[in-house]
DNA sequence: CATGAATGAGCATTCATTCAT
DNA sequence: CATGAATGAATGCTCATTCAT
């Protein structure tokens, strides 16, 4: 494994503990103690305990981007890769609810909300460009606009998974239904002609 | 105007303060300051400052639930009353942008997420009922499965919502294009037919 | 002993706390234990550890007045009672020469500057009387003028005193030698005719 | 202009900062930032943060020596004189307040006190120089000795100076009136025959 | 000599909670 | 039921100092 930055250390340190221990708790003793280094070494590369959200957020996405782009197959049918997506989207948030469930309330305990559009903007970039191969293939109803689609369906997705792995206690069986119903849901929404 | 139990005027508040200061710097004698009651009232009627998250979620799905009924004709076609569905949810979402981003968070934070559900069930079979006369009516497509979709378009349009009011500083004229494309989302999602 | 006020006992451990580990190691901890109170109540009464100091200043300049009070006997001849006077700030210089160093400091730390006039003007006044009276008896020269010269002899014995048991490290001969200096030094300053 | 060690160049950063921020609130960061060298430089020349403070005094020491004899011109009269020692005193003092108060209370905050009566004694020298020429030239008392009557001028004139510009916020009128009042003082102190 | 990133001990301050009245 | 003064545990952050380069 290559060299990781102290900066690289405290994100990682700091997504683990915040997971773990969520935001009220987590104190910056436990990140530093997990990053390997002082607690004043913390303090040189963000000016606060709550300044670290948009850079987990940040992971976060990456996250995301990498299990869609890893789940779909180009491929497979429009629907497959539909599906694909919603799996890709579900396993991340199921892995990190808690963390997710934070940069949602940590981004807005700041004034960072304004980073949010930025963060997210490659994954909507990519969610875009798949829109915009399946319009062009006719895969999908043409009054598609691929931009403002690609941020519903994002929105959508993440929030129908945190509505089960965050505040639903359902269990599998009820879990794959609703993951089911979304994806009908999904195909309905964008017409999709396999 | 009736009289309003200490209890209410303690929520009142904290929705409030909530909204104005976020969760981390809202403090119990900020609350009980604007509630007009001592310190150490709030505890005859909350064990502690986060307790009253789960009163605050419900008084918020109230909110949500006042509006859709209020907005929504039932005389209208589904179409139409589906454009209202969004706009009463989205009028609450940006009025109340902050204590939603915190109930979320807040939630979570303690281990009240078995609330969750409870709380906004209400809402649910509100949602439940519309979607059940609209298939029966033939308006909607057969496939609809009531209770899982109603969950689906509940999440949905708020996580919808909150992405223009929260996150992405969007002007009036995309506001009004995202809201758009949102309802012909939906409008193929649930393959209305008029 | 009548019941002190916590207020009065937070001065009273800061004095000494102050006047034992000096400005920089003086911890709010040492007080309250001294105090024997809660280390929140502490900012109950006081909204930082540093705004103890005009208090602090407040108790210095009574204990100066009282010991001049106690010692100047108006019988005397004018030349005896400024011998008692000198005597009295000398005392009092010696036994807190540290407090009296870090309220200097202290004061002008924050922007508490200007209530130091404030503070002083008892002892100001005082004084003022003593140079008044002195005059209307023919017993100083008629060209003093009291509100001034008050203000330039309590600095004067002060700094005296000061440079004797703070900085300049003296032996007792010629921190006698030294004050006598002084006294025929103010005798003639003032022009005493006994 | 000559070349200025790096010594030199952090006392003189350290008194600027210390002028501008007082004892607390100054850091070495902002010193070795002002003098335009490493954090570590510092310690290369000093052993602590306080540590400075003697090198400090000095200088503030020689900026008064400085003006008094730039100022007292030897051919006018001893009433002249004196009018200028308590001119060049005032000045500097009127310049730096700020870092004299930090003198005051810095040295006592150490075990340095030891070093002021050194640092002090050219300035102390020179005005007993002073008096012993006056005296020698019959233009003062008799009854004055020099070395003790050097070291009470000087606390005198200082603390008259800073009673007007530290703690008594007084207008230019009274300012003047307070100086005028203070040279009356003195020369009867020193039996002044012109 | 010079650097400046890294250290970590140290402390002021906050604020949820309690309890005597 | 209501009060609000008192509590004290808990922790974010600072900054003087060190040391490998």
């Amino acid at each position: 494994m290559v060299d990781i930055s102290k900066k690289e250390k405290i994100i990682n340190a700091a997504v683990q503990v915040f997971q773990e221990k969520g935001i009220e708790k987590t104190k910056v003793s436990d990140i530093v103690k997990l990053a390997g280094i002082a607690q004043g070494t913390f303090y040189l590369y963000f000016p606060s305990k709550l300044s670290v959200m948009p850079a987990i957020a940040e992971v976060m996405v990456k996250k995301f981007m990498v299990e869609v782009k890893n789940e779909v197959d180009e491929n497979d049918s429009i629907s497959t890769q539909l599906s694909q997506i919603v799996n890709a989207i579900f396993r991340v948030t199921k892995n990190y609810r808690e963390v997710l469930a934070l940069i949602y309330a940590g981004l807005s305990t700041d004034d960072n909300l304004k980073n949010w559009e930025m963060i997210y903007n490659a994954f909507y970039s990519w969610m875009s460009e798949f829109l915009i191969t399946a319009k062009s293939n006719g895969k999908i109803r043409g009054s598609v606009h691929p931009e403002r689609t690609s941020k519903l369906m994002i929105a959508f997705i993440e929030a129908a998974a945190e509505q089960i792995y965050l505040y639903d206690a359902v269990n599998e069986e009820e879990e794959r239904m609703q993951k089911s119903e979304l994806i009908v849901f999904l195909e309905h929404a964008l017409g999709i002609q396999n």
